[in-house]
RNA sequence: GCCGAAGUGGCGGAAUUGGCAGACGCAGUGGACUCAAAAUCCACCGCCCUCAAAAGCGUAUCGGUUCGAGUCCGAUCUUCGGCACCA
């Protein structure tokens, strides 16, 4: 054995080794239980950050970990490998996307065998490669026939820098969540995936994610947004058209006194049309659509509102009331009118007072009477009905019931739940993406591409231009094409897909990544689904997180796989940070990977990794740390370095050691007991690793401090030692693990048990307190009598100090623990 | 505004079920080794007072429950994350 520890050396003979005999590949296999372990693959950016070295070394340590626990463990890695930043490489430098792409994945390819990660390469996949896309396209398909895939014009978000539409989910604070430019409202004839039908089931089923941080399940449960309601039927006194609302509160209808509409509602043109009103709306409707997204959105935004010259008729009550268009009013959810009932909703209760609107108390707080001119607020709690005919008197939760059964009834509206959920927009105009698989024909209308056609191959001799606009336009051999129905000719749609549509399935094509019939093998899927470890940042709480889910669940009513959640345990693991912010080019606090790997080795960054913090929470980068990890792996190879010749033949058995012996043998087990609980329990593995450190110092002391040492005892704890340390610095595990006469991989070695006996202890320290506050420390016999440990406590001299003269007026005495005497 | 998480030495963090606050590491201090330095090994390392010890104080702030609170309860402050005119 070398006396320093060369890690690159090593490093790179055990990256060969494990190259040269496949050392991680997988196959289904009936006999072991499966463990599926993934990591969100990266958008192959170039190069490695630091975030990535996080998220990997937390997977690999499962991986590994479940591995030597007996578990059939599938360990994938790809690429998510379309996106924007390729094309605009071609656009700046000149070069092709798929080269720019593939070039990036070769390189991240090699950066990531450099960590020694236990990924089974053979499994790869990359969402931009034909082999993967056929199959994005042909799941595109079976959401088209499904009814689930559809085209309509809408006023979608435009990114006028990415030249193209974003999902809402994509529109951060009224901004592109890529590049930052304000987002623009533009109507155009998009693609969407009908997300909203599986609003309910992915809420519901959020309760079946006991493995989901709660924060993230919280996330998607306001995303969605549910909402129970009614819409009810109000009616155009001046021209009898409908209009409906969506409300709550319908136990309040019969206190609106106005109504609100969207400037955007269809009904403002109608109804002002030729009117005296008609001049003053238009200039008010313009007004609010020039302000942007954000400032529209604003809370900030002062409420204002115009009446529009016509009156709504109440269905309850037979009221008319007059009509008004509103800035705050969105088109896009409810109705795109809202009513207004202002002494029980706080911001109609301020609209009515600035507009001098008529207010009607139509529930009462129990025991009191509230008083219109004196109300400074509007009444939001539950209470009884008042001045509402025949419902009047109910406590309203009830009456809410009974409106709800008159409207329906009446014919005049019905219960209603609403989602905040949008349907998902899926259509880009970009070039680097999955095309969509769709043609139109002039005779024909919107034909799918037939599955044999696919699939529907994205040109590589394309011109880009510097507009941003997509090059797929310009190219007549893609757009050209005849119809698959009639034969004429025809056009291709030249949307691609939004690149969370190929991040939806990918852990399915893990599975059964080499299939070239299928997407996957439904049995294979069966063998691997759910995935029992999804490890990847926060920031995919909603997005991905919810997209994936989605697809899991249409997959399943197509009965192409047998899961309806893809993800049974999530870890969303915190950011890495520079001097207190997040790593960026622009702050200039990068730390690159590449470097500190060919420093100190990827052991040493990988131990650092996981050692500065608990996954979930953030980590602050700190280069003398990795120094400190650095010496520690130094410290472990040394130690073993100065047994390994001793106790590579020896044989004996361990027997009933006692002294110094007895106590390593004791801490032997417990690193065991704590390193595994720590990882199984709470992946908590900044306190396995400090766990191990102090096995290692309790070998130096045992090495310094014992003269005859018991050979079977050290060669137990130093065998230990490297079996625990094997998940967490791969490399130089395997190195020592040969050093100590080992023949086969310390990775395929069983995870470590650890023997209750060696824990006991004869005698434990109790603390005695007097009042609560520590006076002395005593060592007894473990189990001691309550009794005789409450005697010999209060007969130690420092505690004598303090309880003499004084009565005792009880005694707390926790059995190996404490004792707590209460003096008056 | 609403929802959520967090706040512990000079720093990263630990304390898992209410029972010795500060494990482990970094930084720092001292010692051994060395001609010397680096590396290594050993020891010390919350604040205050002190030659030292003892005492006192101490987990954002204030209050409560308890024999006992970093941990439980109530209020407040700060930071971070998400949502935000959602009818």
């Amino acid at each position: 054995m070398e006396e320093t520890y060369n890690f690159s050396l090593i490093e790179k003979k055990w990256q060969k080794r494990w190259e040269e005999e496949n050392a991680y590949k997988v196959v289904e296999n009936e006999d072991k239980p499966k463990y599926y372990c993934l990591e969100m693959f990266p958008y192959p950016s170039g190069n490695l950050h630091m975030g990535h070295v996080r998220n990997y070394s937390i997977g690999d340590v499962v991986a590994r970990f479940k591995t030597m626990q007996g578990y059939n463990v599938l360990h994938p890695m790809g690429w998510d490998a379309f996106g924007l930043p390729a094309e605009n490489a071609a656009i700046k430098h000149g070069v092709a996307p798929s080269k720019w792409t593939w070039d990036n994945i070769a390189n991240m390819r090699r950066q990531l065998k450099s960590m020694g990660i236990s990924y089974d390469w053979d499994r790869e996949v990359a969402s931009c490669h034909p082999h993967y896309y056929k199959w994005t396209q042909w799941l595109f398909l079976q959401f088209y026939h499904k009814g689930l895939a559809y085209k309509k014009k809408a006023t979608v978000n435009w990114c006028p820098s990415c030249q193209t539409v974003l999902a809402n989910e994509q529109v951060v604070d009224g901004c592109c969540e890529r590049c930052d430019t304000v987002v623009e409202k533009r109507a155009l004839e998009q693609w969407f995936f009908k997300i909203t039908d599986y609003a309910d089931r992915l809420l519901e089923d959020l309760d079946k994610l006991s493995g989901w941080p709660d924060k993230v399940k919280i996330m998607q449960e306001n995303w969605i947004g549910r909402s129970e309601g009614a819409r009810i039927k109000f009616t155009v006194q001046e021209t009898g058209d409908i209009l409906e609302v969506f409300t709550t509160r319908h136990d309040t209808v019969f206190g609106v006194t106005y109504m609100v509409l969207a400037p955007e509602h269809p009904l403002v043109e109608k109804l002002t049309k030729g009117t005296e009103y008609e001049e003053k709306v238009q200039e008010f409707v313009k007004k609010v659509q020039k302000l942007s997204e954000v400032d529209r959105t604003s809370t900030e935004l002062e409420k204002e509102g115009l009446f529009i010259g016509a009156h709504a008729v109440n269905p309850l009550n037979g009221e008319a009331v007059p009509i008004l268009i509103g800035n705050y009013v969105l088109m896009d959810y409810g109705t795109g009118a809202v009513m207004g009932v202002p002494a029980h909703d706080e911001r109609d209760f301020k609209f009515a007072k600035k507009y001098g609107l008529k207010i009607r108390v139509v529930i009462q707080p129990e025991g009191k009477n509230l008083n219109v001119e004196e109300m400074d607020d509007a009444y939001t709690e539950d209470g009884i009905m008042v001045n509402s005919g025949e419902f009047s008197g109910l406590p309203n939760r009830e009456g809410m019931e009974k409106i709800a059964d008159w409207l329906e009834k009446n014919n005049k509206g019905q219960k209603q739940i609403n989602y905040r959920l949008r349907d998902w927009l899926i259509s880009r105009q970009r070039y680097w993406g999955a095309p969509i698989p769709i043609i139109y024909c002039d005779h024909c209308g919107v034909v799918p591409v037939p599955e044999k056609d696919l699939p529907v191959i994205l040109p590589e001799e394309v011109e880009f231009k510097p507009t941003g606009e997509s090059p797929l336009k310009y190219s007549p051999e893609f757009v050209n094409t005849t119809c698959p129905q009639c034969g004429k000719p025809a056009k291709r749609e030249t949307d691609t897909m939004d690149t969370f549509v190929c991040s939806s399935w990918y852990f399915l094509r893990y599975c059964d990544p080499q299939n070239g019939e299928k997407p996957f093998n439904k049995d294979k899927v069966d063998y691997w689904m759910a995935v029992d470890q999804y490890i990847g940042g926060v920031e995919h709480a909603i997005l991905h997180l919810m997209y994936a889910r989605f697809f899991t669940k249409v997959l399943k009513d197509l009965n192409l796989v047998s899961v309806d959640e893809p993800f049974t345990n999530l870890l969303t693991q915190g950011m890495v940070l520079k001097d207190g912010s997040k790593m960026s080019k622009s702050k200039g606090n990068v730390v690159s990977p590449e470097e500190i790997i060919n420093k100190y080795g990827a052991d040493t960054a990988r131990m650092f990794i996981l050692f500065a913090a608990p996954p979930e929470r953030d980590l602050e980068w700190n280069d003398q740390a990795v120094e400190g990890c650095y010496r520690f792996l130094n410290r472990v190879w040394r130690i073993v370095g100065a047994y390994s010749d001793q106790i590579k033949n020896i044989q004996g058995t361990i027997g009933k050691p006692d002294g110094a012996d007895r106590e390593l043998y004791r801490l032997t087990h417990q690193t065991i007991k704590k390193v595994t609980e720590d990882i199984t329990e709470r992946f908590n593995f900044n306190t396995a690793i400090s766990t191990i450190m102090e096995l290692v110092n309790g070998l130096y002391h045992y090495k310094d401090k014992v003269q005859e040492q018991n050979l079977p005892v050290v060669k137990e704890a130093i065998e230990n030692l490297i079996l625990l340390l094997a998940p967490f610095a791969p490399h130089i595990t395997e190195e020592l693990w040969q050093s100590i006469g080992k023949d086969s991989s310390v990775h395929k070695e069983k995870w470590p048990q650890y023997i209750q006996e060696a824990l006991a202890v004869d005698e434990v320290t109790v603390v005695i307190q007097v009042n609560g506050k520590v006076r002395d420390k005593i060592s007894v016999p473990v189990d001691m009598d309550k009794e005789q440990v409450e005697e010999l406590a209060k007969s130690q001299p420092k505690v004598e100090e303090y309880i003499k003269d004084k009565e005792i007026k009880k005694v707390v005495v926790i059995p190996n623990k404490l004792v707590n005497i209460v003096v008056g």
